[in-house]
DNA sequence: TATATTTGCGTAAGCACTTACGTAATTGAC
DNA sequence: GTCAATTACGTAAGTGCTTACGCAAATATA
């Protein structure tokens, strides 16, 4: 299988698949050999019911790591079987107790006897490897309940991309992605408005010159990004034309350019800032959120588009 | 989990589905986190593709390791998302060759972005571990090629319940059980003859007297199956009579009793052991093979249900 | 005490594989 | 060259799990 040497770790999920394939198919069979008739799947459900006697369902799931409509599954087929019983509980009618039949109990003795050879046949089978697997999957997954395998992919890929995005001033060379990028966005949830056309045609003349400003984002070079401060006078500053490319996003870009312009309006001696913004925009709405925005109600919005207003004191 | 921990290794099987369930899920959420539309499943086949370019659906199957349907359901997932293009191959007209397309060949460079962030969030991961799982299953596929799990298993439970069986002559408090025996599998299969129940029903004049043998295997301090040789004069033994028990099949009591039997053939100093049967018992032919009988035809039979004769030089 | 919420569990459907099976193309045997 | 055997691969159905959903019983809240 040098596959998996090539692939490395990608296709762990794949390759610890088909080992549990290839074990649970060998431990049917082993069921067989002793004279059982018995699915591989039954036997969480089987040790736990022959140590603690009759259990309800959901105690089982829980107990065995599995969901609950996998145990029930399991109970229906080992009923059909008649290994178990099923009964309602008395003290509570939403429970459903399983128990070993008669027929169930007989099983213990072979299944003793099989414990003993399988027992005997996976410490032959360990004895030839280096590595124990036993303890590699212990040890795995107390690593993973401390922090599972996404968060740890996921932090990597934020310092990642952290170091590769840029915070730039607006230059004129800007100027077409500065429109391109809010035309974008604009167009993909709502129309252009008459405002937008003014201030996006001539950015230096509606937002710079008035005391405002414009950041660029940039992700290894590229323009991906922008926002703008504009200038509303007595310390406060509009955060509006605040857009990311959309195969731009998931590069943590619309943080760190809000972060840059809260920093920047702090520059400026902003002492607030106010945006508006649109309920249906949850993903920009929970990152103004994050950057400690807080929803204000009131104050008349030359947007169309505008149904939220919110602000930040510096 | 210390279920896991109580039924040792039992529940190999179902921990190994277990993890490999838990590491899929969170593969999926690195995709989507890259901005990738893509599905853990596919990443083999994607990998392979990248490499090697165009190839057939059973050739990455192989590669791989999962069977041939499974590629050719992932082709068609990918095929579906636009990611690969499915071709008869001009030399096989039986073949399908799958390659990737423009759109697959863009993943390229995010992939291979991926690819270094999952192998620092396991190299992150495994660093707290001190078995390491890798290796822990290079090694447990190694083990598993020389030899799988169910041989190892079986083997331990032959050696086992060969220690467990023992093989006694006759002696009158088995009477019963020689009947009880024989009768069982006769009824099971045919019909009782007269011939069945002359010599079951007083084995001493009938078998022994005449300078034949009987001999009782017992599984456990238990009677569980039976054989006898009939002398038929001339250096020659007839093998008749012989069962085992239905709840102890599988432990290999046949084979012991057979063996048993052709030694004392043997020691009462036979040249030759022959036997009737009927075709529709197969695991009994089986075991004659095994035991060194090979098929004649002719010779007249007393048994209406023998319609096989064989015969083994001592 | 009524009512909303939570809990237990069954059914249905989905997912990532598998085996079983059928069909068409190729190869081998004579 | 013909015909049987083999090979490639697609579809269908099965397996061992999951999530989604709905109902009824129990519990919390007012």
């Amino acid at each position: 299988m040098d596959f998996f040497e090539q692939t490395g770790v990608m296709a762990l999920g794949s390759r610890l698949r088909q080992l549990s394939d290839r074990i649970t198919k060998d431990s049917a069979k082993t069921y067989q050999m002793q004279g059982l008739e018995f699915e591989p799947r039954w036997f969480p459900v089987f040790f736990v019911l022959s140590r603690q006697g009759a259990t309800p369902v959901s105690v089982l799931a829980e107990k065995i790591g599995q969901s609950h409509p996998s145990v029930s599954q399991i109970a229906r087929q080992m009923k059909k079987s008649g290994l178990i019983r099923k009964q309602r509980s008395k003290s509570d009618g939403r429970q459903s107790v399983l128990a070993l039949t008669e027929k169930g109990q007989q099983l213990l003795g072979p299944m003793e006897e099989l414990y003993q050879h399988v027992e005997n046949g996976v410490v032959d089978l360990l004895a030839e490897t280096d590595h124990h697997i036993w303890q590699a999957i212990n040890d795995l997954e107390k690593a993973l309940d401390r922090k599972d395998l996404f968060s740890r992919v996921r932090d990597f890929k934020r310092a990642y991309d952290e170091q590769e995005v840029e915070v730039v001033d607006f230059a004129p060379q800007y100027r077409l992605d500065f429109r391109n990028i809010n035309v974008q966005w604009i167009e993909a949830y709502f129309k252009m408005e008459k405002e937008d056309y003014k201030t996006l045609d001539d950015p230096e003349n509606y937002i710079l010159k008035p005391g405002g400003a414009i950041l660029m984002a940039l992700y290894k070079g590229e323009t991906v990004g922008t926002c703008a401060l504009i200038n509303k006078g007595e310390g406060t500053y509009e955060l509006a034309k605040m857009g990311v490319l959309p195969q731009a996003r998931g590069k943590q870009i619309g943080w760190i350019l809000g972060q840059a312009a809260v920093q920047k309006a702090r520059d400026l001696g902003g002492r607030r800032l106010y945006l508006e913004s649109n309920t249906s925009l949850t993903p920009a709405l929970k990152l103004y959120y994050k950057l400690g925005f807080q929803r204000i109600i009131g104050a008349p919005s030359p947007y169309e588009r505008s149904d939220i207003q919110m602000e930040l004191f510096l």
